[in-house]
DNA sequence: TGTACATCAGTGAACGCGCGTTCACTGATGTAC
DNA sequence: TGTACATCAGTGAACGCGCGTTCACTGATGTAC
């Protein structure tokens, strides 16, 4: 936790942390390598140090979300370990929770910003893990009889895919005003969770 | 149809058609007015005869991008004007099919690129006039049995929502590799809506 | 049909800007003795 | 414990670049007579 003069401490996550808060101030326009430096109190060229280049750090703020929407899922499923069908509503609710709450994080993580994925390990690991556990969560309803007994995987995609779209199209202004004059973007993942719930 | 030395006769659609195939060729960090003039042959500064900004120029792709896809799925439930189910089935493949063949223009269509969006009345009218397309069809589905009976609107957001995040999950490399060596994005989309069809 | 003129789409020079990246440097730190 | 030194995180000047936008202009076109 040395943060002095000269020598920042820990200066690789600062410049994270200040790449997400830019993120939610001034959107994907305005997170330019500059910016985050100075946001963390230190030389345009510091980052250098610690990022071979400007890729580099948007790579890491996308694994960061990442690891971040990992550990929220997590929480919900420890929480809710006897029951499964919570699990897959409060996991989608978490879902929603936390790109409503880091729209430009999540704009990041998944509209193509970062160009080539494969060859930041750590992020596709993040992603990857988190894909997992929403899988395990498909087979732990599947088990209990919540959701159909269909491949694991697939439905896992394909339950993924609709809260990610919802959430996408409510970003984006995308949901028509007859719909949330009633329903809240919350309302519609729950409408939408409950069509494919068994019992 | 006069496209000679001084006066192009139909640089405004010109300049669309540009910043699409600018798009396509260098996917969004390439598209600058600049560069969508030179491609129209033209001089840069033409383009603020037809447009104020750049923001104008996106919203024209955008909203072209609107009309084009709703053109493709209207041809779609007129192909199949007695067969409500083909008209869901199909009319997600052609959603799958637009969104793959013009990738960034999907990704510029709903990514925040617009910052404005209900500043461009055109816009805001191709997009809920593609919705309310969805709606219908979605409305012909349940007058048919072949989709549940419960609010049309929110299942159609609910739907559209589902089509929509598998694609983007897809065109983000998101979806696992375990899924992508037995199907493709199109058999992805297919089951997921045959997970919610009654009959 | 031929001429004068108004219009305005398109030109090209110019502006200021913030950006990513490089490079020789400096000075705080930890380590070897 | 005190000193010499190597390391390397962070500095700051400099680079070249493409960008959006402005502005005074020009010349092709259509229209009025």
């Amino acid at each position: 936790m040395a943060r002095k003069n000269y020598h920042h401490g820990d200066l690789k996550n600062a410049l994270i942390k200040a790449g997400v808060e830019i993120l939610a101030k001034e959107g994907l326009d305005g997170l330019s390598l500059r910016k985050v430096a100075q946001r963390a109190g230190v030389s345009h060229s510091a980052p250098y140090s610690h990022f071979p280049d400007k890729q580099s750090l948007i790579a890491a703020i996308s694994t960061e979300g990442f690891n971040q929407l990992y550990i929220e899922l997590q929480a919900v499923t420890e929480k809710h370990k006897e029951d499964p069908k919570r699990q897959l509503m409060e996991g989608a609710q978490a879902y929603v929770r936390f790109a409503m709450q880091n729209a430009d994080t999540f704009n990041i993580m998944f509209s193509g910003v970062l160009e080539k994925e494969k060859e930041y390990p750590s992020f596709v690991d993040a992603s990857r893990r988190t894909f997992e556990l929403v899988v395990r969560i498909v087979r732990t309803c599947q088990e209990a009889g919540v959701l159909r007994s269909t491949q694991p995987e697939l439905l896992a995609v394909s339950i993924w895919g609709q809260v990610h779209g919802i959430i996408s199209l409510a970003l984006e202004g995308q949901i028509s005003r007859s719909v949330l004059e009633s329903h809240t973007v919350q309302d519609v993942v729950s409408f939408a969770m409950e069509q494919l719930i068994l019992s």
